[in-house]
RNA sequence: GACCCCGUAGCUCAGUGGUAGAGCAUCUGACUUUUAAUCAGGGGGCCGCAGGUUCAAUUCCUGCCGGGGUCACCA
């Protein structure tokens, strides 16, 4: 970057810089010994015997300064949070004077002992400290009012979403609810891991590189493999790989990864998100309901020490059992007709009737869809299992052992989006080709999102796969219902964003 | 992809057809228990980019770039 391009407090931080240099100081020193956190200190010092905390040393960044002549306050955040650190002249006869030469923003670490000041706020008295990163640009510096009844008030908030976004590192110094998320996030992920591995299941890795993308209906991301001169996709799903995995004689197998597809950005879609896909041999839906419910209802009890939770102001309770109730129940119950014996005609004249727009060669499916998820999924906000999916919406499903036309496949829906989507797996390798043929008849009418013929899945499925029950997570979406977030992008520590101008 | 809103100092934001203002941050000075520290003084802006209208544009118009939102697409 050109010199002059920096602005008056980049260069009086690269001044501070050269001073320290010259004085013999390193302004990028290798390690630094710490002690206590300042989230220890504040929860452990007693008036009535600081002695244990009489010669504690600490490491953080530097986020306020208060400067008072031969005194100096400062607050000192670290991982854990935020603690008021005290300077004196008369203690730090050499050093104090290199306070003028810190910013808000430089990381140093302190020795010293812990007391409360007059105003009542567990303080460390410096007694040595070190400086262990200069900080050459400003970050953003809310201030926090704390009112008379204990209400934060911040002023200046960083709240350029953009901003936000494109420098998380920034985000995450400066609001410390964004960390509250992530860290609720792994917690999240860490704790459905726990689970699936104490019920006896093997968690596996399989390919992100496909030479056949399967396993959902989207468009892909296409690479390039230069050595082998092939087109390859980034996965849509971990499906076909891990059914091929329970042929392979593994009887439950689970993957938490990335899935990728090339399709629109909003508030519940980036083009990279986080997926659960778990198949149990011999087991079927209705088992799978089972432990779904029970995953999500000791998950929020882990976290939230209650089977209930808040979001966007409304209740949510996880108490078992769920909703249980029939798509075609469902539909019969807002529209107010039965749909499964209706042809394409009269549903289209149905969703015109109800007011949905629909392209004009839409299909069954996309009709009934569509009727679903503009009428009834937005209903559908305490957890609810919808089952009996149309065969034609659900190409891997098993047909429903008594429902013409109908498969075993059940969504769970909460606060109006879907988190979670099973089947009892489709095993018959002679209906499986059929269904693969049916997509290819979509695809020939250019629904690009058709799935496509994988010979050595339906291979696979000839070696023979028994009965298994599937299931696929939306991680993304739970951690936005468990951390009462609107946005996707706001659970997802670097979202997708468009190539940053030039002039940012 | 369509439509709506937004882009002004490091951050949060005002404002105007005559090339800009506040608070915080920053700099100088005062201050040895402050906490949105305070007090006094100073510096800092291609007003997103490009073009047009105009004597004159940051302001009005058009296009572009970036962001947010709604819809479409999509689980």
């Amino acid at each position: 970057m050109d010199i002059n391009e920096l602005n008056d407090q980049r260069l009086r931080r690269r001044e501070e810089l050269k001073f320290f240099e010259e004085k013999g100081i390193e302004p990028y020193p290798y390690s630094y010994s710490t002690t206590h956190t300042a989230k220890f200190i504040l929860e452990n010092f007693d008036d009535t015997n600081p002695a244990p905390l009489s010669n504690v040393s600490i490491a953080g960044r530097i986020m306020t300064f208060r400067r008072m002549g031969k005194a100096t306050f400062c607050d000192l955040q670290d991982e854990t949070g935020r603690i008021q650190v005290y300077f004196r002249k008369d203690d730090l006869p050499e050093m104090y004077d290199l306070l003028k030469y810190l910013d808000i923003g430089d990381i140093i670490g302190v020795e010293g002992f812990v007391f409360r000041t007059k105003m009542g706020e567990i303080t460390v008295h410096t007694r040595n400290f070190t400086l262990l990163c200069k900080s050459l640009t400003p970050i953003p510096v809310p201030k926090i009012e704390e009112d008379e009844k204990g209400n934060k008030i911040v002023h200046d908030q960083f709240t350029d979403k953009e901003l936000r976004y494109r420098r998380r590192y920034v985000d995450l110094i400066v609001n410390s609810e964004v960390r509250e998320v992530f860290r609720k996030r792994a917690k999240i992920i860490s704790f459905i891991r726990n689970y699936l591995d104490n019920r006896g299941w093997l968690e596996v890795e399989t390919p992100i590189l496909q030479p056949i993308y399967g396993g959902a209906t989207a468009r892909p991301f296409i690479t390039h493999h230069n050595a082998l001169d092939i087109d390859l996709y980034l996965r849509i799903a971990d499906e076909l790989y891990l059914k091929r995995l329970i042929v392979g004689g593994f009887e439950g197998v689970y993957e938490i990864g990335k899935n990728f597809r090339n399709e629109g950005m909003d508030r519940m879609h980036n083009p990279e998100f986080t997926a659960l896909e778990i198949y149990v041999a011999y087991k079927d839906y209705f088992w799978v309901m089972e432990l779904v419910e029970d995953l999500l209802n000791s998950l929020v009890l882990n976290i939230f020490n209650s089977d209930k939770i808040v979001y966007n102001g409304t209740i949510i309770s996880f108490e078992k059992p769920f909703q249980k109730v029939d798509m075609f129940d469902l539909f019969t119950k807002f529209i107010g007709e039965d749909l499964l014996s209706k042809d394409e005609i009269e549903l289209f004249k149905i969703a015109k009737r109800l007011g949905l727009e629909l392209p004009e060669n839409s299909n069954k499916v996309k009709i009934l869809d569509e009727i679903f998820s503009e009428i009834i999924q937005p209903t559908l906000i305490q957890p609810t299992f919808v089952k009996d999916y149309p065969i034609e919406m659900s190409p891997l499903a098993k047909k429903h052992r008594s429902k013409p036309g109908l498969v075993e496949r059940f969504e769970l829906f909460i606060c109006g989006f879907e988190i979670a989507n099973a089947f009892s797996e489709l095993n018959d390798p002679r209906d499986q080709r059929e269904r693969f043929e049916e997509q290819a008849k979509l695809r020939a009418k250019g629904d690009e999102e058709a799935m496509v013929l994988d010979e050595d899945f339906i291979y696979a499925l000839e070696v023979g796969m028994p009965p298994t029950g599937g299931l696929g997570i939306g991680i993304d979406r739970l951690v936005m219902l468990l951390t009462d977030q609107k946005s996707i992008r706001d659970v997802i520590l670097f979202p997708q964003m468009k190539l940053e101008p030039k002039n940012l």
